[in-house]
DNA sequence: TGTAATCTGATGACGTGTCATCTACTGAGG
DNA sequence: CCTCAGTAGATGACACGTCATCAGATTACA
């Protein structure tokens, strides 16, 4: 199997099975991943416009998250509000509930990482980052993580 | 942003654009990525029970990869008999039809590993490697990736 | 000013991924 | 032989992820 074969279904399989697991420690706080990540980035970065959010996430590389927020609106955990010099533009906030939420979820992810470094101790970790970056840096989603790396602002 | 962190949002980028990449590609032969890996698979290793499909795809972690296959069928890529032995166990089987597009999806996957290749070129591919396998290694499904190892021949 | 290009976000459609549950079938124990 | 636990696969339900398209707001420009 030549390497960049293994490379793609290792890839595949890592992000399969790490997505699994967050979502099964995610599961008590009723939220997946991919919400979680909405309500992380905009505990970090709040106020922003459905664009802007969607600049910041991974996952949901396409259009706008409309749908992805939606949901969050619906449980009360994100506040859509209208936008003010620009009708069309949609202001973007975490509700109370949705920051405690988010600082919950930022213990889970805690958690994980923990995880991550017991599993990849003894492999060489920055020479696999290294290999990522590269692929990642060559398109405009990859982006969002060197986005992310940034600041972190304030989390209340 | 600890390295945990950092592998795994890299990890979810170059997952879902590769992916994209791929499904791009893929779309001329009217097959998406999962379906293509399934037609592969069979290719490869034909006959194959549901869960003995399963047990090689990366794709699918979950149970029994049914709804897959059933699209498969209604295009008329695969042949899904009756077992004889066990009227529960399912065979399947490529069609021609099924035959000839695994053949070209080949292809496009040869071209996919070649932008790998390129994308990848004076970055340690090998520790990266060693990375993700000792994270997929720690899982079940991760495992399926050393099963495909072996060519053609051996099934459950 | 009026109209067209553009932008922001919403929505329809389709396939995928996951969990829980259901059904038909098999095979072991009585 | 009959029951009954276990197995293989199908299916319902829900949330994504992606593409295509749409509607309303805004900006540019004749």
């Amino acid at each position: 199997m030549r390497p960049a074969e293994e490379l793609r279904y290792l890839i595949l399989a890592v992000q399969r099975e790490g997505n699994r697991m967050l979502a099964a420690d995610l599961r008590p706080l009723g939220v997946t991943p991919s919400q979680a990540e909405v309500l992380r980035v905009l505990a970090d970065h709040q106020p922003l416009t459905m664009a802007g959010l969607g600049e910041l996430l991974v996952c949901e590389t396409g259009g706008s998250p409309s749908r992805l927020v939606d949901r969050l609106v619906t449980m009360g955990l994100v506040d859509r509000g209208a936008g003010e010099n620009d009708r069309r533009r949609v202001t973007l906030a975490l509700t109370d509930d949705g920051s405690r939420l988010a600082a919950r979820i930022a213990e889970v992810e805690e958690r994980l990482y923990g995880s991550i470094d017991d599993l990849t101790r003894g492999t060489p970790v920055p020479e696999a980052l290294t290999l990522l970056r590269a692929f990642a840096g060559a398109f405009p989603s990859g982006q969002a993580v060197v986005r992310r790396g940034g600041e972190p602002g304030a989390a209340p």
